[in-house]
DNA sequence: CAACAAACGGAATCGTGTTCCACTTTATAT
DNA sequence: ATATAAAGTGGAACACGATTCCGTTTGTTG
């Protein structure tokens, strides 16, 4: 894949990484995750296709830039069922996705743009997401403070949808919908839609 | 604006408006809302020109063809209140908003992608139904069968980002949603999220 | 049926994504 | 140290779609 810090990476090659992924940082929160490929690779002092063949997609970069994040959210997960009840666990892990979301710039866009150059990146957040998620969930339910018949991956999309800021940087508005969803959760005799 | 069908329009210009939208519409649901512009000028047998003439940009095309739609659900509404209780009422128009927002392919991401280009279709399909769904809340509020504190811009923001379906067509996850988020409607002591 | 304005078409221009490969740098063996 | 192979680099070249521009055509009006 990429951003490999590990095996047999020629030293320059390393290097290049680190500034490459540094720049787009610094790019894509300056002009957004759709500015051009040229802008990063200039920046990073590098050729474009030196940023190609470490990231052949630019859902690839975005990607190396999260990675982190994500991976610190999953385990977040655990901390939080460890330390509170159920109900609390699951709200305050929600709350930091949002905040996940909301904070990186054309993140929320790019995962539910269904352009097929971002595919892999929504594939990632929602298969790295869904398993914290799933048992946060079962977790509040085995307590009774839940309905069971809500589904992970149906919760975990709609929260990643709606906790896209609708204007620039509202977190605020984001979370409220996301207290919405969190409340409908609750023990009810639901209502179903009509078709 | 656009289309106009009132005053003063060359007969050439009104039939090269009609066969663009027809095009457009055939061509955005056939390859999605990205296709070519050459593409559907092309169906309609018309130059690009003609088309960026009429239609300057992609979003005044998009507009045109879902306005018909938009403002029939703004009269829906009023229909709903009239011959329902406020409950159905609101929770029949919102499924109606999932219906319209799941079954234009790519209205969806395009309504969210935060892209300049697109701005002012979010500008408009919020602006105009904004005002029916503040008036349908306004009612269940009244009639104490909901929570009185629910911004209406907030809940058609995040009706509008949950309509969109993930895979191709899953209209039926969308709904769940949004019953999830109507779920949420309803009077209980509600714990806001974590901040 | 002029004469004029409105509308048309499509070549030309521009900006960006993506590929390709001759050249450079690094690692390794001797 | 130095030679050699492998890995990595840079940027010109190409592909493609958006958008503009303007000479030509068409509809309208008196």
């Amino acid at each position: 894949m990429t951003g490999r810090s590990s095996t047999s990476l020629r030293a320059d090659a390393r290097r290049n990484i680190d500034a490459l992924l540094q720049a787009a940082l610094a790019v894509f929160s300056d002009q957004g995750i759709d500015a051009p490929m040229r802008t990063i690779a200039n920046r990073a002092g590098v050729g474009v296709g030196t940023l190609y063949r470490h990231f052949p997609q630019r859902s690839d970069l975005i990607k190396a830039i999260i990675r982190r994040e994500v991976e610190a959210l999953v385990e977040a997960a655990n901390d939080l069922v460890e330390q509170h009840e159920p109900g609390a666990a699951l709200a305050t892990w929600l709350s930091l996705v949002v905040d996940l979301v909301a904070t990186k710039r054309g993140l929320g866009p790019a995962l539910h743009s269904g352009d097929a150059a971002y595919q892999s990146l929504p594939d990632y957040v929602f298969g790295a997401l869904i398993h914290p998620l799933h048992m946060l969930l079962a977790s509040a339910a085995a307590a009774n403070i839940i309905r069971s018949d809500v589904d992970a991956g149906d919760l975990l999309n709609a929260v990643l949808r709606v906790a896209t800021p609708a204007s620039e940087g509202d977190v605020a508005q984001a979370k409220r919908m996301v207290a919405l969803l969190v409340n409908g959760l609750y023990h009810r005799p639901n209502a179903a839609l009509p078709s």
